[in-house]
Order: structure tokens, then sequence, then C-alpha cells
DNA sequence: AGCCCGACTTCCACTCAGTGGAAGAACTTG
DNA sequence: CAAGTTCTTCCACTGAGTGGAAGTCGGGCT
């Protein structure tokens, strides 16, 4: 590269914190971009450009940048996510009507739980879950869920990374953890209260594929004035054994 | 840069290359991917790494490379292509039920249709139009109904483009794409004969937004043998008709 | 209508990140 | 075990990429 590279990145990496601004967002001015992706603003115009010419972002007439088809088209070759959507939807469309609050799918990602599906009813609780979004492991749901049925390597690197305590019930110290999830795995069922939302709980229940192993996990999440009501568990159990059974998972012993 | 760009393309086009060598592909070893993405082969093991670093690209235990999540987070904060395939699947799914061939949902892009969804039952005809595909306007019965309704410069660009005979019943001539244009338009559907496959026939209505702009297009492709079942141009309408309504258009004048 | 401000576009001297052929390592197949 | 294929690593070479500064454009306000 010539110049002056002021920060050490490569134009790739460049280019990628440019699709990374728009996390969360669906549209984005160039100065926005430049801030978010941490690149001066020649530099953001001029790889933006690059993402223009491919397809992968599209400038509106009002000079607010989108994400364009040629990012979407790619995205669908990602197989487990197209696949799990797609199988799961009914079961995941019957559990919104037994609820009428937000439905969930996340698949793990490192420490990460990425929400790859949200169905929401009429008044449901203000929801962070965005499809597409990224949340910890440790303060949600579904991410306790997918812990608990992770690799023991998971958990480790989980503590080491000092997990955050987002609101005084999300669990983060090693020994309150190890217990939950033991009752999460015996249970095999998750009821959080208020880890990552104020004024809301979850149910969660672990999704399985042919092999037996945990690909994923169903979700509810509803205000916390409705905990007891019995449909939510018996519906995100329902729901995820269902999802199961379209995966090929073949229970034993039952 | 430095050393020596062969063929001029800067390290962004060359990225994107790489991204693009899996149209159509689900998975793929570095040398089909320096292959496809035409760079040698240290080059695209570098910047494959970049991907992979990123995690817009995942290998496998098997060597092979696979789209990772971040490709697909990225995806689906594309709005148009979400949405749409959203308040589409309901109708999809009746049009489906009642029909048993290939059902397709697909946008303009240039001179291309993009396949936003496609379901398919069981005995389908043998398919081309895959999720995320791109085919060419004039040879697709979304294509023509898309390209029928689109900007007279669309079409211009078209003629300009010297478009492929893919099959006998292939229309490239001015004046037949002229008059088949105007026969969509005025009966709001469109019937083609073996245009892009051998053996089948497709039925495609456009989907109106509120302002009234086509901004889609719903079809279906079935075997030949099955052209004069009245349920499918009924089916093609009411399904468009429907997701049209969902988006917001009211009909003038009925 | 004019001025001011913010956002975006363009320029360009400078330089090291990116280049890809070659060699070697690893893996697969017969 | 040998041969062939695929992938990984090295590195001399150099021009693509750099980003601050200046200029342009558009919107808002008076």
């Amino acid at each position: 590269m010539s110049g002056r590279a002021a920060d050490g990145r490569s134009v790739a990496e460049k280019l990628f914190a440019i699709g990374d601004a728009f996390q969360g967002r669906e549209d984005l001015s160039l100065s926005e971009i430049a801030s978010r992706s941490h690149l001066p603003l020649s530099t953001a115009h001029r790889l933006v450009g690059e993402w223009v010419a491919w397809g992968g972002l599209v400038r509106g007439d009002d000079g607010r940048y989108r994400v364009g088809m040629r990012v979407w088209r790619l995205g669908v070759r990602q197989p487990t996510a197209m696949r799990l959507r797609r199988i799961a939807m009914p079961y995941l469309e019957d559990l919104l009507e037994a609820t009428t609050e937000h439905v969930h799918l996340a698949v793990r990602d490192g420490l990460g739980a990425i929400y790859l599906e949200r169905l929401s009813g009429p008044g449901a609780v203000s929801a962070i879950s965005d499809v597409g979004s990224r949340l910890p492991l440790h303060a949600t749901g579904v991410g306790l869920v997918l812990l608990a049925h992770a690799p023991t390597e998971v958990f480790d690197e989980l503590l080491a990374s000092k997990p955050r305590k987002f609101m005084p019930n999300t669990l983060t110290e090693e020994r309150e953890l190890r217990r939950r999830l033991a009752e999460i795995r015996s249970f095999g069922l998750s009821t959080s209260v208020e880890e990552l939302t104020a004024g809301a709980f979850s149910v969660a229940a672990p999704v399985r594929d042919a092999t037996g192993e945990v690909v994923a996990a169903v979700s509810i999440i509803a205000h916390i004035e409705r905990l007891k009501e019995p449909q939510f568990a018996l519906g995100v159990r329902m729901a995820a054994r269902g999802i199961s059974s379209a995966l090929g998972y073949r229970p034993q012993g039952e």
C-alpha cells in the first residue's frame, strides 16, 4: 500500500469495517460511515465507492447509503441461516400465535447469539434483538441454552472474557453460571428474568439436528407480568421439538 | 499498491470477485475460488484469508470455503429483499399449494431479475432460478413483467445489449418484444412458453406498492403439459394482488 | 438573495502494503 | 510408496492506496 496508513489496517480490513458500519442501521451518510468505520473521510469516500461499484452498497437520491442486492445475494448462500429459517418458520409462526410476544430463532457464533429470525406480536416489549444482530450468550435466553450445549471450551472462553453484567439478574459468576447451565441441560428449558432487558422474561429451548447436536435455540420474550402463564414454556418446547424433528432429530428412549 | 498487479484490478475489486465466485455455489476449494475469481493462487490465498478473518467466509474441516454469518448478517440489512420476502411469503405458500410447481418472487436489477424467493413442489421441473440468482429480463416470465413496467430507458438498454436467444422462443427482436410487453401491460399477466427452459412454461404478474409502481413480480413455472390448467393464471394474479394489497396498493377504478 | 456551515468531492506527494511466481509442504489417490 | 494435486510460504519489487487540505455543493437561516 503506499502513502501512510495511519492505523495499520489493510485495505480489506477497511472495506469490511465499512460493511460493519451498517450493523443495526438501515441507511448511513458518508460521514456516518467514515465515523463508524474509523476512517478518514477521503479514504471512506474511495472505499465506499468500491462497494457501490460492486453493488454491495447503493447510494439513494437522498445521498444516504444502503446495503445493496449484491450483499443480499451473497448472504443467501450462507447455508445454515437460510435452511434453518425456512424449516423453522411455520413453528415460529405457530408460537407467535400462541404467545403474541417476541419469538426468536438464534444460533451460536463464538461467544454471541446471532438472531436468525424474530417475529413480533402487537404490544410486544421493546426489543433489541433485530434479525442479524448478535448478542452476548450469557445475557440472553437463547444464549444460555446455546452455551449450555456448547463444548466446554466455549464456557471457559466466556469466563476468560470477563462477561458484562447488564442487569442485576445477569449471571457472570462461574459457580452461578455452571449451576444455571446444568439446570438448563437437565430441564431442557431456560427461563430467564430480566437478564438483558428490564420488564421482560424469556423462555428458550434447544433445537437439535439429526445427529442430536444443538444447532439453534428458540425463545419467546414477553412482559414480566405474564411470567406465570403456562403457554410460554409449553409453546417454546413444542416449537423447538417440531423444528428438531423437521431437522431429522429422533429422541432416544422416548 | 506495490508489486505488479497483472490485470489492473484494485484490492477491493479482487475481494469482491472472491465473493462473486460463490454465486450459484455453496462451497468452494481455494483453487476453485482462485480460478473463478481469476486470481493467482497466492493472491487468492491472502485475500480469502482476509474474508475468513472478517467472518465473511468460513473454512470447513474439509478445507472447503463457505459463506459465513458475517455476510448473512450484512445481507439482512438489505431493506427491499427482506421486507418483500416477509410480506409475500404467505401468498407464495398459498400459490404453491394451488399449483405444486415452482413459485417465484423476483425484483428487477438493471437488466436482470433477482430471485428473492423460490418455493418448489415435489416433481417440479428442473429449475435454474436459485434464491439470490440473477437471470436476464428478456428470457424469464418475471423478467418480462418487470421489463414491461420499467422506465423506457431500460428497454433501450436491453436492446443495446444484444440480448441472447436461449431457446427458439426467446424473444430478442425489438418489434416482437415491444408487442409482447404491450400485451403484458394490457393483460396484466405474462404467459411464456419455453423462453429459458425446455419443457416448461411460466405465468407471471406484477406486484405493486402503495404508489402503484411495480416493485416485484410473482410467477409459477410448470411442466408444459399443464399449460391449459386454469389455476395457474388465476393463482398468480391473486397472489400478486394479495402481495400488492399488503404493500398498500389500492387499485383505481375498481 | 446572500451568507454561513456542514457534507462531500477532488487532488496529489509520498511510500510501504500488496503483488504473484516459485519453491516447498501437505494431502490424496492409486 | 510414489506421483500428482492442492495449499502454504517466501520475498524482491513497485505503483495502488493513503489522507490532509482545498475546493465544491447544497441546505438552512436571515
